[in-house]
DNA sequence: GTCTATAAGCAGATAGAC
DNA sequence: GTCTATCTGCTTATAGAC
C-alpha cells in the first residue's frame, strides 16, 4: 500500500523527463571519459544520466557495450560533421586545415575530452570497438591527405603528413591529460596547419600505401 | 583430514615456485597492458603471476593499487636506463637520439606495449597515479631539450621539439594499438633523430618555459 | 518508459591452516 | 610464503508494478 503511494507520488511531480536520445549519449560519453570504459559502470552511468538502471536497460537491451556503442556512433557522427566535412568544403587549403583544427578543438572540448582510442580501445572494450577506431582514423587519414594532395604534395608525402597529424593530435590528448596541461593541445593544434602544408620534410618516413 | 592430505601433496609437488620479485612485476605490467588497470582483477592477476590471490596481497598489503604503484616503480626506473640514461651519455647528438629510440623500441616491446600514460591515466587509477607519470613525462622532456641544446637549438627550440617528440612518440603508440599496426610506432621513432635536429621549424609553437 | 526490488555472480580483500 | 575458504559489497542484468 505504502508503495503504491510512493509511485503514485513519483508518477505526479516526476512526469518523466524524457530527455532526447541525443542528451542521453552526451551524458553517457562524459560519464565513459570521466572513468574509461571498466570504470563507468551501470550505477554511474544511471547518476550520469538521471535514468535508473532499468530504464537505461530499456534503451539499450544489449546494456554496457550497446550503450558504448551507441555513444561510438554519435561520436563519429559528430566527428565527420566537425572535422571530416570541413576538409571535403571547398576552399583554399590551409583554410580548411584551419576549419578542421577548429573542429577538432570542439570536438575534444578543448582538450578536456581525452581520446576515443584511449578510452575504446582497451580492455574489454578493445576486442569490439576497434575495428570502428580503425575505420575512423582511416577516414580522417584520407580526407586529411586528399587536402594535403590539393595543396601540392605528392601521394605519399600527404599520406605520412596526415598520419604524423593524427598521431600528434591523439598523443597530445593522451600527454595534456597526463599532465593536466590542456596548453598542450592547444599548441599542437596551432600548428598543425602550417606544418601540414609548410615546406621541408617534416617527419617524413617512408609512407606505406595501404 | 582430506584438506590436511591435499596441503601436505601441494607442499611436496608444488614447492613454492617463489619466482622472483622483478619477474612478479613483470608479469603483472603484462595483465594491466592487456586488461588496463581497472580490468586487470585480482583474479587475472592472480592467474598472471601464478601467485593465489592471497599470495599476491602478502607481497601487495596495499592491494591492486600498490600492485600498481610497484609496476610503475620498476617501469620508471627501465625507462630510465633503456630511454633517459642513452640521452645523458656522452657522444654526439644525433647518435644519443638514436640511442634513445633503441631503447624507446625496448621499452614498448617495438610497438606493442601500450603507453603507459594510457593504463594508469584513466578511471580510478587517474588520480592516484597522475603525479607519477607526469614527473616521469617531465624528467623525458628536459633530457630530450638537453640533447637538442647541445646540438644547437636554442632553448625555447628545444623545449617545443623535445614536447613534440614526446607526443609523437605517445601518440604512435595509441594509434598503433587502435590500428593494430606496429609499423606506426616504428616509421615515427626512425624518422624522430632527424627531424628533432634537422632544420627549419617543424611543430614548432610558442613553447612556454615551465 | 519509468521505477523498485531482487537475482546471480564477481569484485577486492582477509582469516587462518600449513 | 603459499594455499583454501570465506566475507562483504558492488557488478551486470532482469522481473514486474505502474
Amino acid at each position: 500500500m505504502i508503495d503504491l503511494y510512493r509511485s503514485f507520488v513519483m508518477m505526479i511531480v516526476m512526469p518523466a523527463p524524457i530527455i532526447p536520445r541525443e542528451e542521453v549519449l552526451d551524458r553517457l560519453l562524459a560519464a565513459f571519459r570521466e572513468h574509461g570504459y571498466d570504470g563507468a559502470s551501470i550505477s554511474r552511468l544511471s547518476e550520469a544520466t538521471g535514468l535508473g538502471k532499468a530504464s537505461l536497460y530499456h534503451h539499450f537491451k544489449g546494456g554496457k557495450q550497446e550503450m558504448a556503442e551507441a555513444v561510438l556512433i554519435q561520436s563519429g557522427s559528430r566527428f565527420s560533421s566537425l572535422v571530416i566535412a570541413p576538409l571535403r568544403g571547398g576552399g583554399e587549403p590551409r583554410r580548411r586545415l584551419r576549419a578542421m583544427t577548429a573542429g577538432l578543438s570542439d570536438f575534444y572540448a578543448r582538450g578536456q575530452g581525452s581520446c576515443l582510442l584511449e578510452l575504446f580501445g582497451i580492455g574489454a572494450a578493445g576486442e569490439r570497438f576497434r575495428p570502428r577506431l580503425k575505420g575512423a582514423i582511416h577516414r580522417f587519414r584520407n580526407a586529411l591527405a586528399a587536402v594535403l594532395g590539393e595543396a601540392g604534395l605528392d601521394q605519399a608525402e600527404a599520406a605520412s603528413r596526415a598520419e604524423n597529424a593524427i598521431i600528434a593530435i591523439q598523443g597530445a590528448l593522451v600527454v595534456g591529460r597526463a599532465t593536466g596541461d590542456q596548453s598542450v593541445f592547444r599548441r599542437t593544434l596551432e600548428c598543425l596547419p602550417d606544418s601540414l602544408v609548410g615546406p621541408g620534410q617534416q617527419r617524413v618516413g617512408p609512407a606505406e600505401a595501404k
